[in-house]
DNA sequence: ATTCGTTCGGTTTTT
DNA sequence: CCGAACGAAT
């Protein structure tokens, strides 16, 4: 195992850290306060383990982002290599289980290739079904239903554990919907004719697979010598035990997490996975790292102060030897609309002051609803001249809101490759079995679900066997169903074929008509669809481009799915930086930002209405505000607005209790407003002005990360609202920092042994060989980390030094 | 079957 | 205010 400093790593921690690090002779919690290099511990950890000869192969480390997990991988890989960071087993407890749960599918009754159902996908399911069982939906609301469903999953509660469960059933009977556990049922049932799982269902099938299969259990028990978790509590029950059962026989665990960081229990997380860790382990170490390398005194101790007024928390006293720092400025606006300025504004004003650039801002609040009026804002700059003209606009990005892989074209042609690698797949097919238009309408489709119902399999095996099956529908109608049939099956068997990835997704385009369709109008909504199903289409053949550059044949649609359908909004890279980051405090967790606004924080939004009744509930909203402030570095800004316009209306709303459980010496209530009086004045004038006139029209034309309102086409109509915006989809190389551009193409002639070029992932190296025999040229490349490797010329981006 | 207009209901956070 | 959902019209 190579390693850039040999044991220099260990110098770059604190004592505590460097304890944690040190210790690998059993279980371990690390508890560890915000910003005090919890990240950093578990990387170094792993680096020591593979120090220590671990192989990498045989290291577990999960996350529960996506992000979190890639840029561990990075900082590993900067510290040993891509070869030794790549075999590690890393990722979010969703796709690493996904993994295991695609090779083993067989033996829990599923097809090796079962697609993933998305939330949207479920609650479709969910209605369909509550509709074909003739129930109320008005009574039983899809999204109701499947938040119970989704939460005795996680307690790994089967339907037939339901209907035994006289809890669950008495509950459901008093609150009048006794009908739950037929629905739980049925949902399953569909589930698996379909060969899909949701993400509970990951959780699920990963436990049974380990209950019911010893074997198996012992294989993985064996072959995960070492597991890491990170944000322990925000585990539910199912994760829990995965990682219990996982790790009890080597009982190497290192698990870190902060409960006061807890802010998953909607989704099952359960704080007490956490707190009560040394009944399960006896020989639990526990480590405590305190000291907050991010933030400044003021921050850090306001959130301290804040964090005290919640109960049962582990105690901990975070401080921190930073610089003291300037108060915490509490702003009161008169709306939500003077708000969002009153923050433009004071971006514009503390960039000036400092020199910050726009990344070194975020904007956190409570609900996705509340970035549309920050938009705007930041759209006009946060100022206007008195004819209400634009000024010098603030760029942004926002995370959360719909995402690349949400919106509807993306995924029509996700399911069109859904339905190709899985036939079975009755959400996908339902959704495109009539799009683009081909005259199979919602009668003909509710036979073929009904028929499929009855018989107890997947629509596609009722139309793949129209004989067998009676399905009451005339001549042109078969004909119609036959010609779908037909095309997926050519589709499907090109994949079997070997086709990669762009090629299908080629194909798909070619044979579906999704993209011509969208061709007769020039609308601009519907040029942005364009311009989505090719960006998607550039994300497939990257993937292949990826794939083949690194002499990983792993390059199917099928392999596609499996890497993307666990993706979310916050795995998007945006290309170009410079921007405020605008998103929730959910979506903030784990990151930080110098300067951070927080906004809305009033009752009834922070916290939120939902959660005010009950003292779980307000404790939770309270360490969201905990993590929101802790995101801060140097300047942590709150704002709240005495109306805000919510659900159509104008309300009027006060500043929240949690204001108060802040020690007074840390905040500067009564900090003016940024701006000159005039300016002030002519901002209030203009929102006042909005209330009598029609509102500027906030939905402008912005796509794939440009947020700039191009004033040409102002005049024409527009149908994207600005949270809706197109993000460029993720590549799937971790690219290197720096400049990209240096990075090219090169030809063979370029080229002769002996040569040093530089890699964009994998460095330095050495040409060992020129091989121009084949079709394509490749050369062979020994790498300063020791390892060789072939490269396709056509594909590979370096440079020559 | 598709499209368009109207009404109605709802509102947290997300892998 | 926004979207879903339903009904009526080519």
């Amino acid at each position: 195992m190579k390693l850039q400093d040999n044991d220099n790593y260990l110098s770059q921690l604190n004592d505590q850290q460097r304890d944690a690090v040190l210790y690998c002779d059993g279980p371990q919690l690390v508890i560890a306060g915000a910003g005090s290099g919890k990240t950093r511990v578990l990387t170094y950890k792993i680096v020591h383990l593979l120090h220590l000869g671990y192989d990498p192969w045989r290291i577990m480390a999960l996350t529960f982002t996506n992000k979190a997990a890639r840029e561990m991988r990075e900082r590993i890989e900067a510290l040993t290599s891509p070869e030794v960071s790549s075999r590690l087993w890393m990722g979010t407890f969703h796709s690493i289980f996904s993994q295991l749960l695609h090779r083993n599918a067989e033996r829990i009754g599923f097809a090796h290739d079962f697609t993933i159902y998305d939330t949207s996908d479920s609650r479709s399911l969910i209605k369909l079904i509550v509709r074909d069982m003739q129930l109320d939906d008005k009574l039983y609301k899809p999204a109701n239903v499947q938040a119970r469903i989704s939460k005795v999953k996680n307690m790994l509660i089967s339907p037939d554990d339901y209907a035994r469960n006289p809890d669950l059933i008495d509950a459901d009977r008093d609150g009048g919907m006794p009908h739950v556990v037929d629905i739980y049922r049925a949902y399953w049932k569909r589930c698996h004719i379909a060969g899909a799982m949701d993400f509970d269902d990951l959780l699920f099938y990963m436990n049974i697979l380990l209950r019911d299969h010893p074997d198996v259990l012992e294989r993985y028990q064996q072959m995960f010598a070492y597991i890491l978790v990170d944000e322990y509590q925000d585990t539910n029950f199912a994760q829990h035990l995965i990682v219990h059962q996982l790790s009890r026989l080597h009982n190497r665990l290192c698990v870190v997490g902060d409960d006061a960081q807890s802010i998953y229990s909607f989704r099952g997380a359960n704080i007490n996975n956490i707190l009560q860790l040394n009944k399960i382990y006896p020989d639990l170490k526990i480590f405590k790292l305190e000291q907050n390398y991010r933030s400044t005194q003021v921050i850090t101790q306001a959130a301290n102060s804040l964090i005290e007024k919640n109960e049962g928390q582990i105690p901990k006293k975070l401080f921190t030897a930073n610089q003291h720092g300037d108060d915490i400025p509490v702003i009161r606006c008169f709306s939500d609309y003077e708000e969002a300025y009153v923050v433009a504004n004071q971006i514009t004003r503390i960039k000036a002051r400092q020199g910050d650039s726009y990344e070194d801002f975020a904007v956190l609040y409570r609900t996705n609803a509340q970035s549309r009026v920050l938009e705007e804002a930041f759209s006009n700059g946060g100022r206007r001249d008195t004819h209400g003209n634009v000024r010098d606009a603030i760029p942004y990005r926002i995370y959360g809101g719909l995402s690349f892989y949400q919106r509807k074209e993306v995924k029509d042609a996700i399911c069109y490759f859904r339905l190709i690698v899985n036939p079975n797949d009755d959400e996908a097919l339902r959704r495109v079995i009539n799009y683009p238009a081909r005259g199979i309408g919602d009668v003909t489709v509710g036979k073929v679900n009904h028929c499929a119902v009855e018989q107890g399999v997947s629509m596609w095996e009722v139309m793949n066997h129209p004989d067998s099956f009676q399905l009451n529908v005339n001549r042109g109608t078969q004909a119609k169903l036959n010609g779908f049939v037909s095309m997926i099956k050519d589709l499907a068997a090109m994949n079997e074929g070997g086709a990669n990835a762009r090629e299908m997704a080629e194909s798909v385009y070619r044979k579906t008509l999704i993209l011509s369709v969208l061709m007769h109008d020039k609308s601009p909504e519907n040029i942005s669809r364009q311009e989505n199903l090719q960006e998607l289409l550039n994300a497939v053949g990257e993937f292949v481009d990826n794939k083949h550059e690194t002499g990983d044949d792993h390059n199917t649609i099928t392999d596609f799915l499996a890497e993307t359908s666990l993706l979310t909004d916050q795995d998007m890279d945006d290309p170009d930086g410079e921007k405020v980051t605008l998103m929730t405090v959910h979506a903030a967790k784990g990151l930080e930002f110098k300067n951070v606004f927080i906004v809305g924080v009033e009752e009834d939004l922070f916290p939120s209405a939902m959660s005010a009744d009950t003292l779980q509930g307000i404790e939770e909203e309270r360490r969201l505000l905990y993590v929101a402030i802790t995101r801060a570095k140097q300047n942590c800004i709150i704002t709240y607005a005495t109306s805000r316009y919510r659900n159509g209306e104008t309300k009027s709303c006060v500043m929240s209790r949690f204001l108060r459980d802040i020690d007074m010496q840390y905040l500067s209530i009564d900090a003016t407003r940024e701006a000159t009086p005039t300016r002030s004045w002519q901002d209030t004038a203009n929102a006042l002005m909005e209330q009598w006139q029609p509102r500027p029209s906030s939905r402008r034309y912005t796509w794939a990360g440009n947020s700039q309102t191009p004033l040409s086409t102002s005049s024409t109509p527009q149908h994207s609202t600005p949270s809706q915006r197109a993000v460029r989809p993720a590549t799937a190389s971790p690219a290197v920092s720096g400049d990209a551009s240096r990075f090219t193409i090169h030809t063979a002639d370029e080229l002769a042994v002996g040569k040093q070029i530089v890699h964009s992932r994998f460095g330095q190296g050495t040409v060992t060989q020129v091989d121009t025999s084949g079709a394509d040229a490749k050369i062979e490349v020994t790498f300063n980390d020791g390892t060789a490797r072939k490269l396709l010329l056509k594909f590979a981006k370096f440079e020559i030094l």
